[in-house]
This record gives C-alpha cells, sequence and structure tokens, in this order.
DNA sequence: GATGAATGAGTCTTCATTCAT
DNA sequence: AATGAATGAAGACTCATTCAT
C-alpha cells in the first residue's frame, strides 16, 4: 500500500530502537522478548520486522545508536588543543558520560555494560563495536602526544600506555557506577589528580 | 546410592560449576542453556538440579566462585605494608587478574564483563556482588590511607576519591582487554606512572 | 493473518475446548498432557496458549463449559409452575443430565465427577463452581415451597432440607451412575416414589 | 540385615498409607508426588517402594483402606433387623459418614471424591472400587426388601430401584459436602422425609 | 533391609519469526 | 505496507523409579 517517506521510515525506526533501548535497559538483552518490544514501539510485530531484520540486528543496532550518541558528546572534548590537562578530561569525560545518560532517561553506563557482554559472544556485534573504542583510544593517544608536546606528563613515555590507562580509567568509571552506583564523575579526576601528586 | 560423603558432594558441585563457567564464558549466560550444562558436566539433568536450585542460582552460584578466587588472588597485594607505589599496585593487580585467567584455562575478564552486566538486571546477583567490589574498595582506601602517611602521594586527597579512582582503572582494565584485547597489564601501570609525572 | 472476527475467534476457543474436553473424558485432567490437547485440536502449541493461559485455564474453561451446558438443560425443568410432582422431577432431571450426556457424545457424568473432585484442591475453580450448585439447590428450593404450597409435600418442613436431599439424590445418580454404570435414570424416581409412599 | 517381624511391617504400612492419605486429602492424587509422600512418612524412597510396588499401588492401597473403615462404620447400621426407618437410617448414614471424617482428621468424602474420579480413568481401581460399591447396594436392597416386609414402604416397589435411590442419596450427601460444605446428615433424613409425607 | 543420589523421559510453556489477509 | 494469528522448535524443570553402597 504506498511507499512510505523516507523521513517517516527514519522516524520509525528511530520509534522502534527507541522501544528496544528502555526494554534492553529495563530488563537485560536477552530477556528482552521481541514481544516487550513490539508492545512498546506501538507497532506491529510485521511493521518491526519490516525495519529490522530480526532480533540480533536490533540488539545491535540499538547499541550501536548509543555509542554513537556519546562518541558525539565525548568527540568534541578530545578534539579541543590544547587538551584540558588529565584529571581535568577525565572528570569532563566522566560528566559527560553521565549526562548523557540522565539527559535522556537511559542509563547509558548500563547499557555499555551490557553491550560489551554481549559483545564477547557475539561476533558481529564486536566487529561492529571494537572501531568505536579503537577511534576512542585513538584519539586519546593523540590527546597524550599534544601533553607531552605541552609538557604536562612525561614526555619519555608511551603515548599507547597512556591512552590505555585513560581508556581504562574511563571504562572503569562506567563499570563501576553501574555495578556500585556511587561514583560521582568528580571523584575520578580528583583520585587521579591525587595519584598524579604522588612522589612530591 | 546410598549417603555421599561431604568431600564427594562438594567435588560433585565444583564439577558442575566448571562446567557451567566453562558454558558461561563460551556462549554467554542466558544463551546457555541447562541442557549445554548437563552435557559438559557429564551428569544427568536432575543430578545438576540436585546441586543447584535453578539455573539462576547456577549463574550466581558460577560468578561468585569466580570472584572470590579472584579475591583471594588479589588480597595479599592489597595487605602488604608498606603498599608497593601506585603504578606497581596497579601492574601487580592487572597481572593477578590476567594471570588467574591464563591459569584455569577461563578467561575471568569475559566472565566478569557478563557478571557486571547480569548484575543489572538480577537484584539477587547485584546483592551478592556488591559486597565484594565494596571490600575491594575498602582496601584500596586503606592502601591510599597508608600512600599517604607515607608520603607517597598528595596526603590532602580524599582517600575514598583514590580508591575510587583505582578501582575503576582496574575495572576498565578488564573491560578494555575484554573488548579490545590487546592491553598488556603493564601498560596500565606505565600510562598511569605517566601521568603521575604531571605538574612536576 | 491479520486481525480474526469474533465469531472465528470463539469457534477457534470451542474447538480447542472440545478437544479438551474429549482428552479429560478419556484420561483425566491430570493424566492429559498438553500436547494430548494440542493434538486433538489439529492447532500448534502457540495458537492453544493463545485462547488459554495456561492448563489450569483450559481445565476450568472445559469444566465450566460443560456445566453451564447441563444448567441450560435442567433450568427449563425447574422453573415449570406447578412444577412436576417430586419422583417425576427426579425422573426429569435425571433423564436430563443422561442425555445431555449422549447427545454430545461426552459422558457428562465422568466430567462432572473430575470436576468435583479437582475443585477439592483447585481454589479458582471451586470458586467458579460453586455459585452453579448454588444456584440449583436455589432453584429446588423454590420448587419445595412450590410443592408445599400446592400440598404436594409436607407443608412444616424446612424447604432447604429439601433441596439438599433433592440435590444429593440428584448429584450422587451422577456419582453412582459413574462408579457403577447400570443406573437407568427412571430407578432413583421409581425408587424416591416407594419411599415416599412409606408408613401408608 | 535380617529378616523384620509382621508387626512390623504392618505398622510400616500403615505408616505410609497414613503419610499417603495426609497427602492425598490436602493436594490430590496426581498433584502429590511420591517424594511428598515419602517425606511425610520419614522413611525413605527405597523403603517405600519396599512397601508399595508404586504410586499407583499406593494410591489403590490408599483408598481401599479408606473405604474398608468406612465400610466397618456402616455395615453395622445396615445389618440391624428391623432396620431403621428410611429417614432415620439416611440419617445414620450420612452421620457415621461425617463422624468417621472427623474422628481420623480426614475429610472422608473429599477422599471419596478423589477416588470416584480417579477410578474414570484407573480400570485396576474401578475393579477394586465397584465390589465394594456393589455390596453397599446389596445391603441396602435386602434393607429395602425388610421394609417392604414390614410394611415400611410401597410393596411393590423394585428393591432394587430404592437401593439405587439410597446409595444416590448417600453418595449425593457426600458429593454436595464436598462441594458446597454445608449440608449437615440430620438435613439429608429430614429432606427426604418430607418427601415421604408427600400425597399423604 | 535401608538409603538417597542419580537417572532421563516427559511436561508445561515461551518466543523469534512468518505469511495470509 | 501493515497486521497479528499461527507456528513449532526449544527451554527450564520435575518426578517416578532404580540400584550401588
Amino acid at each position: 500500500m504506498a511507499k512510505i517517506s523516507p523521513e517517516k521510515r527514519a522516524a520509525r525506526r528511530a520509534q522502534i530502537l527507541d522501544a528496544a533501548w528502555k526494554c534492553f535497559e529495563r530488563k537485560g538483552l536477552h530477556p528482552t522478548t521481541m514481544d516487550n518490544i513490539i508492545e512498546a514501539s506501538g507497532l506491529s510485530a510485521g511493521a518491526v520486522y519490516g525495519y529490522f531484520k530480526n532480533k540480533d540486528d536490533l540488539i545491535i543496532s540499538a547499541l550501536m545508536t548509543s555509542m554513537t550518541g556519546v562518541a558525539e558528546e565525548i568527540g568534541p572534548l578530545l578534539a579541543r588543543r590544547p587538551p584540558s590537562p588529565p584529571n581535568v578530561l577525565l572528570r569532563e569525560l566522566t560528566s559527560a558520560i553521565s549526562s548523557f545518560t540522565a539527559r535522556d532517561g537511559f542509563d547509558l553506563k548500563r547499557i555499555a555494560l551490557l553491550g560489551w557482554s554481549e559483545a564477547q559472544h557475539n561476533a558481529p556485534l564486536l566487529t561492529t563495536m571494537r572501531p568505536f573504542y579503537v577511534a576512542f583510544r585513538d584519539q586519546l593517544k593523540a590527546v597524550a602526544m599534544a601533553w607531552q608536546r605541552d609538557g604536562v606528563i612525561d614526555a619519555t613515555a608511551d603515548p599507547d600506555d597512556v591512552s590505555k590507562a585513560l581508556l581504562a580509567t574511563t571504562m572503569g568509571f562506567v563499570a563501576q557506577s553501574a555495578v556500585l552506583g556511587d561514583v560521582e564523575p568528580d571523584a575520578i579526576g580528583r583520585g587521579v589528580s591525587a595519584l598524579a601528586k604522588a612522589g612530591k
């Protein structure tokens, strides 16, 4: 019955993705049923399957959408030159992640954990997800090199190591918040700061 | 078959838990079926259900067993006084986690991710898991205070913040390794070290 | 398959109920498996569960359907005024029950026993079933009062007692037939008649 | 390990039967599991199976034991000569059934219903149960003939019909009590009495 | 004789996906 | 394009019964 406009189609897709996200956050990836999503989306089963090949497609799409969202939030922070000093940058990153969460009523930190976990056994997801984190780490590496140029951190260190440490701290903030739920973004910055004054 | 000795009973339990662990690591928590575990354990369905009330019990038990394992590995490192300096301690922690993994043929890091993710929607698991991480962080806090006493780190900082930063870095090492798979334990220590020289 | 008309839906429900009834009558309530019913209905498992929440729902529905059937058969007999005299009414009631049975190829008497038995341990069923028998007895009481008005039976008796005796005889006809299988409806009426001439 | 004395053996059997009875009354025949009975009996699985071939054997034995119990209670009432008049006998019978119930803490009426229902699909049980009811009815027939000899009831009636009516009323008392739970034994006698004055 | 751990076929139920309308 | 009823292959779990100790 007639073609649908591309805008309408995109809107429908977003609507379904939104429903999926809500369900996943509430119940987890596998415990969520297609029916849960179908009902939450307000569409019919057939309609949902018209926009997504299958549940796995929906999982990957939902996860990647949220990752793209954070990436957009975080990108500018990492692109700034000169970059904020380490403890400030860390605070900015963790704050951005936290606020992204709050804004849409989803807890991105929980979603992220679902994604990491799922990727362990879902090859297509891992393949899609990896470049995102690689890019994130590459940007952190560029920041590290900028810091070294500016004399902010040890110029003899391997910037790869620095990027790994920073990524670890950021991902760990997410994980720790999700599991313990009491980690204010600032605490991480301050803690690293304290460590940074070591030996003085 | 008459009464079984407590040792035999414990051995059987371990045998099932081992099978479950293997399956979970390979396929994930929910995609693993009870039949998978039953077959892997070499026992019958009834036997497995004689040792574990249901799948959820098995999930929680398997997860907690592995957590207890790491806790035993990590405890001594955190108890040492004076504690190793930050970058060394971080290297020791990440190395311990990595070697624990290698030793038993399971990848603890992947298991940990499954656990964190599952805990988001499994209240009993979260309840059981939390104290473990709280205790871990408490030990890190004690270490931070020892460092402050010894003048190793900024004495004016809040040791809570330091413990959160350290836990984040450690958990993040696990997550990053599981997702990107190329993080040598030493890199984290070195990276933090580089940061630590900031502002000198 | 698009929306189904209410009539079609009702027909499907009846089709399943019919299959269930057949199975229950043949094998009993609990020994009948959902698979038995599913196969007998000619539908798929999912379809059956689309019409009935679970086995218990099916049991209660099947039982109540058959009770409603008898109630419709019996109602007019009890509503007639003046009512047939006791022995005639008893014959009419037992005959109606027997013929209802024969007509549809189910033995209602056996089904009734299954229901009474099940209701002993199935609270929802008992709750649903009771009003039916209460109504039946209330109608019998009204009949008793009509008899008393007409001088057909002892005007000083408690019509409640009469209704209980009549219900007992009717239910007992069902039970005795099911267990011994040789009770013609007329026998009960004649037997009560003989008793009624007592002391003459 | 040594033989057990016949008394002890009989005691054990009774102990198991008692446990089974308790379970059956509480949960129904099929919903009761062997484990329920095993636990209630305080013995081991193996022990129970040493006394009863299987669950069906246990069901039949438990049911027959209770029937034998009522038969002993009721026998003398039916053997008395001259027999009590109809309404009195009915009151005696229903009272005996009710008191038997109360005495042992089991509700015989519910148990009876379970038995009748089960017999519909359990041939061995039906075979065992039938003679009991046939004997009961035969005794009622003898009573009817005594009444006829004594001029208590219509001498031209078929005593078979009378016995069927009496058995129906008695069985119906049991069924009605179990389903509606508010039938005092006396009510039945009084109700039949009222009917008996019809046409005078 | 007694024990109770183990067996494994069988039960109820769910749910991703399809396709006739 | 959209609908939602139907499918049917799993999945988790139970339970009557056995038999090694």
